[in-house]
DNA sequence: TGTACATCAGTGAACGCGCGTTCACTGATGTAC
DNA sequence: TGTACATCAGTGAACGCGCGTTCACTGATGTAC
């Protein structure tokens, strides 16, 4: 699976399904804990208490507590680079239109930053504090944007602006940005009241395609 | 001065000059150390070490290391809100047009996230960790983006979207986050390349512009 | 199929470092008479 | 104008807490013959 392979990287790789299980568990307790406090503020006691789990156990697969976190990350990023690749498959869209196709991809990163808020607002808080994690998470976006890229300069036609490639990854790292401040922090109400994620997505939407210059 | 009235919620308030300019001196050293390290990095004897003060002296101003970085933050705000009042006065854009307005104010934008980066940096990453943070910290986009507000609303015929009101406040939320993400971060390379500030903003601008409906 | 041995996996108490905070003290400034 | 006293300001060594990390040990799993 390229989860493991991934995470090679900043686990010693479990030998046997017994560990392999118990990663897994530490892996969703850290997880589960972004929910309530930042990961600075979560001690490696409580993350093993939480996972059934031991300290000692812990430092047989990580080698500090950063691994833990980049592990996070690297499971993160594989699975939304699978997502990406099911989800932007220019298969799937033959016939749509631009709109049509922002439309869905927004309503979508919409609906991540709610399931997996703490662990996106732990990586937000961290690219402003350590530059290797932010490269690396850089990689992510670039990713991502690049499939969406392929998806809309198919229809070129439909986009006004000069620089239509410079304009697809602008606009996504604007709508990224837009999506991040946005849902992971607390509730920000917006002229007087506080905006639903439908009408949040269609603004959104909105903006990436009057950037582009697309109806 | 706003600065010291505002600053009373976080610091003793001084009463001899020389306390004073120990204040002064410790809040500039904090700053300066956010070009080099996170908050939480800056321990506070290397913070009174660059000041050229001590702990306990430290401490007969701030409750304790936070109330520094909330110090730090109040004498932001107040130097923010005092720009932003002269910048945005609506007599000094007497017969200028949106389009002339937003390249301006991006501009500048642009240029404060240069000039305090390390500090902005800092704001930007305690924001997703801690509420209260983010609470005080949405009074000055308010602040400035309600000041904003008054100049577009009077030009409210150059606006195509819907609901300007709504238009403005959100795509000055989205600029801001656009801003934060670029700049405050390592470079990252768009399109194959680094792009300067004078393209940023132009991008930028040409985004909120395009959001708004206006030529 | 059983036994011996090697390696993997896990335990949790103890360690130790870093750093925020305290505190006993010295020096500077202001004020009253 | 000088003296005594109170308060403000500042010093830096020492304290202590939290938490990441280590380590001596037990138990589980796999393998060789």
């Amino acid at each position: 699976m390229a989860l493991h392979t991934q995470s090679l990287r900043w686990v010693r790789p479990p030998l046997q399904a017994r560990s392999q299980a118990t990663l897994d568990r530490i892996l969703d307790a850290a997880e589960a804990l972004t929910d309530e406090k930042s990961f600075d503020e979560s001690p490696i006691s409580e993350i093993v208490r939480r996972a059934g789990s031991s300290v000692g156990a812990f430092y047989t697969r990580f080698g500090d507590k950063d691994a833990l976190l980049n592990a996070l990350y690297e499971r993160f990023f594989d699975q939304a680079v699978a997502t990406a690749d099911e989800a932007l498959d220019p298969e799937r869209w033959k016939g749509a239109q631009i709109p049509e196709i922002l439309c869905e991809v927004v309503r979508f990163l919409v609906e991540i930053r709610r399931e997996r808020r703490g662990l996106l607002r732990t990586f937000a808080a961290r690219m402003y504090v350590d530059a290797d994690f932010q490269l690396r998470s850089e990689r992510l976006s670039k990713e991502v944007s690049s499939r969406l890229a392929v998806l809309l300069l198919e229809r070129q036609e439909e986009i006004a602006h000069p620089d239509p490639v410079l304009a697809v990854e602008f606009g996504f790292l604007t709508l990224m940005a837009s999506l991040d401040n946005l849902l992971l922090h607390e509730e920000i109400p917006i002229s007087g009241r506080q905006l639903s994620d439908d009408e949040l997505s269609a603004e959104l939407t909105r903006s990436y395609l009057a950037y582009l210059g697309a109806p």
